[in-house]
RNA sequence: GCCGAAGUAGCUCAGCUGGUAGAGCAGCUGAUUUGUAAUCAGCUGGUCGGGGGUUCGAGUCCCUUCUUCGGCUCCA
């Protein structure tokens, strides 16, 4: 008999040779209807397999993140198996689980895989699950593996098992199909009872350009049917607070062939959004210690040597502007911080003037990919709310403090309520590639974490993520419908201070080199408002929104008070227009309602003679007459409570 | 940049196997003077992304180029 201790803390008897599965069932028949892999001893592990030992188990279901692992791992095994008996002799590369599914890389030799072909997959895997065909664990050695797959002739598979270590290699086998697999999986097919394939595209074998470019075909299992529907619900809801579609409808922004491809321009709407974001951050900035500073868009080619930028970036940036006489070249700038550093240089500087805060609005251009460009958040012109804080190395902590304080309000103002902080350290392991001395690293290392500790700010720490010049910490958001987003950032670098000589004279009369801060709490400004429309679908937050108010008056014979009722609207601040035309009030509130204004206010007759004005608001319907006075108040009271959400 | 898909009126889309373009909305004009998500009628609007080719004839077939979309790779 061995013991097997539960998460509970129980601790229960089975004999040697048990497994998750019996385990489960000796609980309930439900959850071993519901149990897809185990942790065993801190392993995941198959269900199915024997435990020899007194051990710890954790049975995982779809409530499991491991749990959806192996559900997903197991499907895309079960796509493999379709997939090589539609079309045989089809070889395999890779199938992992993901974030939401799972995929798999294949060579379908000569022949395409397309999305019109999906359908047929999909039924086929449905057929194959129907079968509950156990998954198998088998072990081979490892030359008769490689023996195996030369027989089947799937070099890919013959790749990964010659960077394996010698040993035993690990097979499953569900139906006809045998796969290279470490596992785990589930007990059997019959567990996956919901599938769709989403997609197909192009992958690198071992995300490398250099190499073939394989099939790769996405897709996404459940354990029920209506989590399916759930999910592709989910998927519309994004699809409908796409800002593209959005930025389109609300008349925000667009593009242009002529222009050219990932240049944004904003139109009115959407530029009376941005600067009032704008103004928002510049008036905060103003009140924690940043001066403005204002640097032109190019610069020679030397900024860039010196940065470093151009040896790095310069064969990938947008080709050199030259002057017509001298031949002298000027790059568009990629970013601000050099230019930044040179204001710095300007004057010498004493420790009592640091920490100095350059802040600037910069546009910014870099030649992404054309692959690459995506609505607003990938784009090749955008403007950062920049700023670099030059700053003495015991000042970091608390410039982080205040940064993170900065990006907390800003949140808070637009509703952002679920947020992380990612901290990117240097990978101990490797210290040599990193510029900076040990001291310097490790205090900024340490004053970030405390920085985020004491401002409770969740975080998840990683190694080596920090780049070669300094660490930094990442704001992730989470929007309305769950997905995550990467916005603002804190990083600290040692490169440009040293590239650029800065220096400020210490109170022991010597030389410093200041530690410099980048700091974006949007991030950019494109990037922000795209997140922005998505996580409110378009209904942006009173105090943002372009246009607040629309007066409907009922008959051209109320334009004149619907005139009135704007002029003191404008009186309280408030941003309003009328739509006068010939159109009736059924008609102006569903264009009203349609382009996401969040108050209608109807006028007629009545609200004529007493001065009022009937408000319907957005997505919520009439909220009958009140006067002017007491609607303008409450405007105010909205607005005044969103910018100070604390 | 690479693989795959797409591009028809301002917007959303239809146009079967080639026979010289169509709807709804928007816009304009007129009628209507209107009370909480579409008043009626008429009209305007497209070198079918650009260029080249095949054909008696191309939105439709072929080549090329640009842009967009889904991924890959990349992101100071």
């Amino acid at each position: 008999m061995i013991k097997i201790t539960l998460p509970d803390g129980s601790v229960r008897e089975f004999e040697q040779g048990i497994t998750a599965l019996d385990i489960a069932k000796s609980i309930s028949e439900g959850l071993a209807r519901n149990v897809l892999s185990a942790e065993v001893n801190g392993e995941v592990i198959d269900a199915t397999r024997s435990i020899n030992s007194d051990a710890t188990v954790k049975l995982l279901t779809w409530s499991d993140s491991e749990g959806k692992k192996t559900l997903w791992h197991s499907s895309a095994h079960l796509l493999a198996e379709a997939l090589e008996a539609l079309y045989p002799g089809i070889k395999f590369g890779i199938g992992p689980p993901i974030e939401n599914g799972f995929y798999y890389d294949v060579d379908p030799g000569g022949r395409s895989i397309s999305s019109e072909d999906l359908p047929a997959i999909e039924a086929k895997m449905k057929e194959l699950a129907k079968q509950k065909n156990p998954y198998l664990r088998k072990e081979m050695a490892k030359a008769d593996a490689i023996a195996y797959f030369t027989d089947k002739n799937d070099e890919y598979k013959i790749e990964l098992l010659n960077d394996l270590e010698d040993g035993t290699i690990t097979f499953y086998q569900q139906g006809d199909f045998v796969d290279l697999c470490r596992g785990p999986h589930i007990p059997d097919t019959g567990f996956i009872k919901a599938i769709k394939l989403m997609n197909v595209a192009g992958a690198y074998w071992r995300g490398d350009e250099k190499n073939k470019q394989l099939t790769r075909i996405y897709g996404i299992t459940f354990p029920k049917s209506s989590e399916l529907t759930e999910y592709l619900e989910l998927l519309e809801e994004a699809k409908k607070r796409d800002h593209r579609k959005l930025g389109k409808e609300l008349e925000l922004f667009m593009f242009s062939e002529k222009v050219g491809q990932g240049l944004p321009m904003w139109l009115p709407k959407g530029t009376a959004l941005r600067e009032r974001l704008t103004d928002y951050l510049k008036k905060a900035q103003a009140a924690t210690g940043y001066v403005q500073v204002i640097t032109p868009h190019i610069a020679h080619k030397d900024l860039y040597v010196t940065s470093g930028h151009y040896d790095k970036y310069g064969a990938d940036s947008f080709q050199p502007i030259r002057t017509p006489n001298e031949g002298e070249e000027f790059f568009l700038k990629p970013m601000n911080c050099p230019h930044h550093c040179e204001i710095y240089k300007n004057k010498p500087h004493s420790y009592k003037d640091l920490p100095i805060r350059l802040a600037e609005f910069g546009t910014v251009y870099r030649y992404e990919q054309s692959g690459e460009l995506h609505g607003l958040t990938r784009v090749r012109g955008f403007t950062q709310d920049d700023a670099h804080i030059f700053c003495r190395p015991d000042q970091v902590k608390d410039e982080f403090l205040k940064v993170i304080d900065l990006v907390f309000m800003i949140f808070k103002a637009l509703d952002f309520k679920d947020f992380t902080a990612q901290i990117s350290l240097r990978d101990p392991e490797n210290k040599a590639k990193y510029i900076g001395s040990d001291e310097n690293w490790e205090k900024a290392e340490s004053a970030i974490i405390e920085a985020a500790q004491e401002r409770n700010l969740s975080t998840v720490i990683e190694l080596g993520e920090a780049a070669f010049y300094g660490p930094k910490l990442d704001f992730m958001v989470k929007d309305a419908i769950g997905r995550r987003w990467q916005l603002g950032t804190i990083q600290v670098d040692y490169n440009l201070p040293e590239r650029f000589q800065l220096e400020y004279m210490g109170a022991d009369n010597q030389k410093h080199r200041p530690v410099m801060i980048h700091r974006a709490p949007f991030g950019s400004m494109e990037r922000f408002v795209a997140v922005l429309i998505e996580h409110c679908a378009g209904n942006f937050p009173l105090w943002l929104t372009p246009e607040q108010a629309v007066i409907l008056p009922i008959s051209e014979k109320y334009n004149d008070y619907a005139k009135k009722v704007l002029e003191v609207l404008k009186n309280y601040d408030i941003r309003a227009a009328i739509d006068d035309r010939d159109e009736r009030a059924g008609k102006k509130i569903r264009d009203a309602e349609i382009s996401k204004t969040p108050y209608m206010l109807i006028v007629g007759e009545k609200e004529e003679q007493s001065d009022s004005v009937s408000v319907r608001k957005h997505g919520e319907g009439d909220l009958g007459e009140m006067t002017l006075e007491l609607f303008a108040k409450q405007v105010q009271n909205e607005v005044d409570a969103q910018i100070n959400a604390n």
